[in-house]
DNA sequence: TCGATTAAGTTGTTCCGTCAAGTGAGTGCC
DNA sequence: GGCACTCACTTGACGGAACAACTTAATCGA
């Protein structure tokens, strides 16, 4: 029932992640907020948003893609409604049901967004790794996924995002 | 001027990092709160007290350790000196300088909670990973904070805690 | 078909983190 | 030695996130 410490490189590889996990949504906070006046958060929900068919996914489908609460999606969504960059309506199909849309300013949000985001996650992750250590880096986060994220609610994202209610 | 988008690898490694990044805080601050009631950073904050000379540290070297601001850090002292958990007096040699200092009570519920997060550690990030995969991600993780945290605020952590003012 | 149960969101409270401002102690310069 | 400036915090106000409670709609069983 004891649990065996961690040894030393453990250790030493755990700081250090925890100072990564610290560190990174700062700086992308940071960046967002500062260039864009969105959070990375907001910035998700955006995204998942405009890749979906018609810009439109239902509330608990949205939270599953950015792995959010329901209360939490609610509040977000009703900001970001009020600013217009998307909008709510009910699902014609399921009367307890509500759907958000992406609305055209808050298409051209995201693209105003996009660029620098993407030049950050650049400097700041993809091209400080070689190739080599950006491929073991996709391992390593599949294999803490399983553990993390059982139901699999976030892998949806690239492999077949099968919704089938 | 233009930044090259990421390509499929890129976005697909990337995707999934994110995921860790934003799922890993939660499962650490849940098992924390719901076993010892304590957050992860008061944790950490407790535990890089009990590492120091005496359990004592000045508030901004603490703020270093932790990579906490420095009202962050203010406001997390002040609720645990009110749990009793550490107590904070002067500095001697700085009257400017607050030290915080763990208190007997704040080692009992450092000793009492780290069992079961040491479990958690293990269960969702070092015994999900190979040893090469852990090694990897020592690697990968040191590369990210040159970038992410340029000064080295938290590489002290690892590298001898040369605190020379 | 009608009552109970489950599902989908919303709302409200509380807590935590950040930002801006303030206080008081040390430092440097003339 | 006094005045400006910096440093090391502390405090207060504001915004976002988790948790709990509530509302309304769909479903299931008898």
């Amino acid at each position: 029932m004891e649990t065996p410490w961690l040894d030393e490189d453990e250790l030493a590889t755990w700081v250090r992640l925890i100072a990564v996990v610290e560190l990174l949504p700062g700086v992308l906070d940071a960046q967002l907020r500062r260039d864009s006046g969105l959070t990375h958060f907001e910035y998700f929900v955006l995204a998942m948003l405009s890749e979906a068919p018609d810009r439109t996914l239902r509330m608990t489908a949205l939270g599953r893609r950015t792995n959010a609460t329901l209360p939490r999606l609610s509040h977000v969504v009703r900001r970001l409604e009020e600013r217009e960059l998307v909008e709510r309506f009910p699902c014609p199909e399921d009367g307890r049901a509500t759907n958000a849309r992406l609305t055209t300013a808050g298409w051209d949000a995201l693209a105003g967004a996009a660029p620098g985001h993407v030049a950050t996650v650049r400097e700041h992750v993809v091209d400080a790794l070689t190739p080599a250590q950006l491929d073991q880096l996709r391992g390593i986060a599949e294999s803490l996924l399983v553990r993390l994220d059982p139901d699999g609610r976030l892998t949806d994202l690239y492999d077949p995002p099968a919704d089938r209610p």
